[in-house]
DNA sequence: AGCATTTCACTGTCGTGACAGTAAATGGCG
DNA sequence: CGCCATTTACTGTCACGACAGTGAAATGCT
């Protein structure tokens, strides 16, 4: 389809573990969790205490929005359970699932949050005009439904409905 | 719920491990190690391959370009000599430092993963302009310059005005 | 109803990042 | 020349992310 000559395409975009996005999604997360030490917890903590604060209690759904699988939602909520900050209980309808409940402390913890999340776009963002911003989240979304659509090498036809 | 900081920066770029940016980063990942699979390493082993048949010998170097540190590196190196495709050798100049050594096996292996990333690269930006590959490696490195130059909780002054 | 399939949360394992702390080797400097 | 700060690779620890496999519960199918 509509490709490009690979020659073109600059690989050190995709390079391994020092490819420029991962460069920036991994110096990004490392400041946002500098920015979180004062609450002691990290980025992925914070960010699911705002998500189960704002209603979602499935582990399951979590998972999808955190960017895991249920796998490492389990050990994250260990790890904030072990910290007080959520607690685990059985889905009365459903007894395979489990409701995620915020306790009093993670409840009083979650409006501290997200302001450092407003920080770190406002710092990462810095000199950016809001259609800079529009244009880079529309291609981000682009190449994650590149990603998502068909592996081999003839990509094509994949209706939309991202599973995530 | 306030899903906007301040100038309309979407908060989703930012928010932990499920941010745009890192989603990304890891979904291409991910991509990359599938097809990296049949030659048994992984991205950031297929990386540093390339990177030492390149010339690069020094673990510190290395390091810096993979985007990982020392410590880092000393483990990725254990692995890939446990897969007998680098050696370590000690420098003769300065016998605190290390030689990283591509061995026989190594070195047959490189030429067959550059193609890859070629590919990874093809399929990350399918339907994007040359345009946009510049504007967008254009976008990430000023990312990267913003994550770097202020670290201290007020966001040095940078744009939208922050008082001093 | 009875059985196969799915779904869910969980466990085990591997590969990485980031950070702290260490020992050996260098280099500068009085 | 001897002392000290720095550099280099390494070890220990914690938090993830991906994948495979498990047991229990819910669903679907017959």
């Amino acid at each position: 389809m509509e490709d490009r000559s690979p020659g073109g395409v600059p690989v050190e975009l995709v390079l391994g573990g020092g490819s420029l996005i991962n460069q920036v999604g991994r110096d990004l997360r490392t400041a946002v969790e500098g920015m979180l030490a004062p609450y002691g917890v990290t980025s992925q903590q914070a960010a699911l205490l705002m998500r189960a604060a704002r209603g979602e209690s499935s582990p399951n759904r979590l998972a999808s929005h955190l960017g895991t699988d249920t796998a490492g939602m389990t050990r994250l909520l260990d790890r904030l359970e072990a910290k007080g900050l959520v607690g685990r209980r059985r889905n009365p309808g459903d007894r395979r699932s489990i409701v995620v409940e915020l306790t009093e402390e993670g409840r009083a913890l979650v409006p501290r949050l997200a302001p450092v999340f407003g920080r770190a776009s406002v710092r990462l963002l810095a000199g950016f005009s809001e259609e800079e911003v529009r244009g880079l989240a529309g291609m981000l979304r682009r190449m994650l439904e590149n990603l998502h659509a068909a592996p081999g090498p003839d990509a094509e036809g994949q209706a939309s409905g991202t599973p995530r």
